[in-house]
DNA sequence: ATAAAATAGTTGCTTGTGCAAACAAACTAT
DNA sequence: ATAGTTTGTTTGCACAAGCAACTATTTTAT
């Protein structure tokens, strides 16, 4: 009785939700060796080579101290480098961090592929697509 | 331009959702002195005294391991009560629990509002549901 | 030029969750 | 009845993420 309830909850069915697909992403991206995050984070280097942790914080919209302990594994896995510039750090990826885009990249398809696969590739991008929206609309960054 | 391939990822999405949601839930629940699973805990035992940790794990998605520490934490507040039985433990709410029980249920309805009124009635409704039948499709418990 | 404020990043700590292995109780089949 | 299997719970460990307080650098205003 209460369980429906509970699925008419957002808080509910997100985090479940967030258990559900962290796991499989977690599963995808275990062959590079790195988080899906730490992944995540590699992609956006590979796009803009000597952005700041600011910049890669805001992209992927996590916090600075995530961003700092995500950086210090990669860079302890010497797969980006640190540039100190200020008060502003710059990262580039190394040519070690380098070689692993293409298995990266190959994971995060094939994390596509696997839950399109079982929830269909429309209803996937649908979902995807208006849990962005509310994400926007619920973060109202002050 | 990775912003843009970003939003297009199911477990991108649904993970920002989850840390917006939660740190949400985590403010309305605060009065309670509860996180909001320890709180949903609650809400289950309310609606089926003397429940097994095992149906209250089933209930609300959680690993036996992450159930017995919640349970714990209840248990140290005095809210609720463990009756081993055999190999099962029994949940019961003690008097102080069920006093809770009132406050909790405001904090419920009060998230429900909060986020509704930022991205609309209907649409929350919508999405809850969208995520929910995704959940139970893809939590393929084997 | 210097004090105050703003900005970028770091560090110690906490929390929620899961995994895997252990443990304990209760069935099952011989 | 007793050995083996299944089931429910617990425990030690790990990990991702955030908060709050701190440091360090840069900008702003006087």
């Amino acid at each position: 009785m209460l369980e429906k309830y509970l699925t008419e909850c957002l808080y509910f069915t997100a985090s479940r939700l967030d258990r559900i697909i962290t796991k499989m992403a977690e599963d995808e991206f275990s062959k590079t060796g790195l988080s899906p995050t730490a992944a995540y984070l590699l992609m956006v280097v590979y796009e803009d080579e000597g952005l700041s942790q600011k910049k890669i914080g805001e992209t992927l919209y996590l916090k600075p101290s995530t961003v700092t302990r995500t950086i210090d594994n990669l860079v302890r896995k010497e797969l980006i480098n640190k540039e100190i510039n200020g008060r502003t750090t710059l990262i580039y990826s190394t040519n070690k961090g380098k070689e692993l885009s293409t298995l990266i990249h190959e994971c995060w398809f094939s994390l596509r592929d696997h839950y399109s696969s079982i929830i269909g590739k429309e209803d996937a991008d649908e979902i995807t697509n208006k849990i962005s929206k509310i994400n926007d609309q619920l973060d109202i960054v002050d």
